[in-house]
DNA sequence: CATTTAAGAGTCAATGTGACACTATATTAA
DNA sequence: TTAATATAGTGTCACATTGACTCTTAAATG
C-alpha cells in the first residue's frame, strides 16, 4: 500500500475567449516528446514547490501562457488512466477559464514554441490534439455551454462597458444558436447584475444602445430556469 | 519540469444508501497513521498495477469494503493541495456511489478495523472525519441532492419491486423535504422508466399499491425541470 | 422636421409546476 | 351483503416562466 508510486499529476486549463464572433480556445504547440510538434492544451505538471493547490496550479499555467487575467476558473473533470500518456499512469485535472478578448498577445515562453487561439466549431477544434486533449476540450465545451445556458458567466467575457447586443451575441456565439432578446433581457434584469452607464451607437443612424457594466465581476447569477432553446 | 514528483493520488468514494428512513454513507475506521482510529471515507491510493483508470480504482475501493454492487458511480470533484495530508502534496478524486440497502453486511477487511453505515444529517455526519473528508462528504451530498432533484437516479437505490410510495420516500429522505406525490408521479411517467408488475399491500386494510420495476437500471432520465420545492 | 433603423418594452399562448380536492379499491368488521 | 376505512392514484386549477411575436421609442441623418 505504501509503494512510492509514479503517477504524474497535471492540470489542463481550457481557456476560452470570444473574438471575430467565434469561440476560441488557447492551444500551444508541444516542443518535446511525446506528441512533439502537436497542438495541446496549455497544461502541465503540478509543481509541489510552486503550487499550493490544484486551483493555483491551474492559475499558474494560465498566467504562463497569457497575459490576461481570468474572472472565472472552474474545475471540469479529472481523467486518469494507465494509457492516456505513453509514459505511464497519469492523472490530469481539467479546468475551464474565461478571459476577455486578448489585446496584447500571448507569451510564447515556457516550453511552448508556439501559442495560438483556435476556433471551436460544432465538433471542437479542427486540428488534432495531443494525448486525450480532444476529449478534454469536448468536456470543457459541454460544461461551458451548460453553464452559459443557466447562469450569467458569459457576461464575464465582455470588455466593459458593453451593450445588450454584445451580451446577446456572446450567448449566441457560445451556445451556437439564436437566443431570444426579450428572454435574455428578462433573465439579466432579474439577476440585478447590470448597471447602466451612458450611451453610444454602434452603426450609423439608429437608436443608440444603453451601455452596461457588471456590478460585481465575481458574482455569477443562476437563472431560475435553463434557457430552453427554440420551440 | 521532469522532476520525479511525489504526489500521492487517491480515490475517495462516498457510498450512499438509504435504510431506516435515513440517508447513510459508508465509513471506515483508519488503523494506520495519520488519523489513526479516526473515521474516514473508504478510499485509498490508486494502484498503478491494479487499476486501469480512475473509475475502476473507485470501483475497486467500493468492492473492497462492501459486497453490494453499484448502479451508479459519478465523479464529484478533485481536491489537491500541499496541506490536506500531513505527509505532503496529495490529490484525491471524489466519487459518489449509490448502492441498494445492504443485507449481508460489510467486510471489515483491507486495512480497515471497522466499517459502518453512518447517518447523514442536515450538516453531514455527526462524527469527525480524517483529513478533509468532511468537505468531501459535503460536496458529495450536495451533488447527490442536486442530481436527485432533476433526475431519476434515486430510483436506483430501491430494491425491486417497489411501490410508488417507496419512490416518493427515497426522494424525500435524500432531499430532506416533502415532495408532491402528483408532481413526482408526472415526472416518472414522462420518464417512461417504470414497468408495472403485480400488486401488494403495505399495511392492513387499505388499497394495495402497484408494484414497479425499472425498465433499465443503467438509464438515468433527466426531468425537463428541476423540482422546485414548496411554494 | 420627416425618415430611418435598431433598441427595447409590451403582449400572449404554451408549458410545466405545486397545491389540493377528489375518486378508486382491497380489506375488514358489521 | 354491505358499509366503513384508509391509503392509492387521478383530476383540476391558479400561478410562474418561457419563446415568440408585435409595437413603441429615440437619436441621427439629410
Amino acid at each position: 500500500m505504501n509503494n512510492a508510486h509514479q503517477i504524474q499529476t497535471s492540470v489542463d486549463p481550457v481557456i476560452f475567449t470570444v473574438f471575430d464572433m467565434k469561440l476560441h480556445i488557447l492551444l500551444v504547440k508541444r516542443n518535446i516528446e511525446p506528441y512533439k510538434d502537436c497542438w495541446a492544451l496549455p497544461g502541465g505538471l503540478v509543481d509541489e514547490k510552486l503550487d499550493q493547490d490544484l486551483h493555483s496550479a491551474a492559475l499558474r499555467k494560465l498566467k504562463e501562457k497569457t497575459n490576461v487575467t481570468t474572472h472565472y476558473l472552474e474545475q471540469v473533470e479529472t481523467l486518469g488512466s494507465a494509457s492516456r500518456d505513453p509514459r505511464g499512469w497519469s492523472v490530469t485535472v481539467v479546468y475551464f477559464a474565461l478571459v476577455t478578448v486578448p489585446e496584447e498577445n500571448l507569451s510564447a515562453a515556457h516550453g511552448a514554441s508556439e501559442v495560438r487561439w483556435e476556433e471551436v466549431g460544432k465538433n471542437g477544434v479542427a486540428v488534432p490534439l495531443a494525448f486525450d486533449h480532444e476529449k478534454l476540450v469536448k468536456a470543457a465545451v459541454e460544461r461551458l455551454r451548460a453553464k452559459v445556458s443557466y447562469t450569467t458567466v458569459a457576461a464575464g467575457l465582455l470588455a466593459e462597458p458593453f451593450t445588450f447586443l454584445d451580451l446577446q451575441n456572446i450567448h449566441e456565439i457560445i451556445l451556437n444558436r439564436k437566443v431570444e432578446k426579450k428572454s435574455l433581457m428578462r433573465r439579466y434584469e432579474s439577476s440585478e447584475l447590470l448597471t447602466e452607464v451612458n450611451e453610444t451607437r454602434k452603426e450609423g443612424r439608429m437608436r443608440p444602445a444603453k451601455l452596461y457594466r457588471l456590478k460585481d465581476r465575481e458574482t455569477v447569477h443562476y437563472f431560475v430556469r435553463t434557457m430552453e432553446g427554440p420551440r
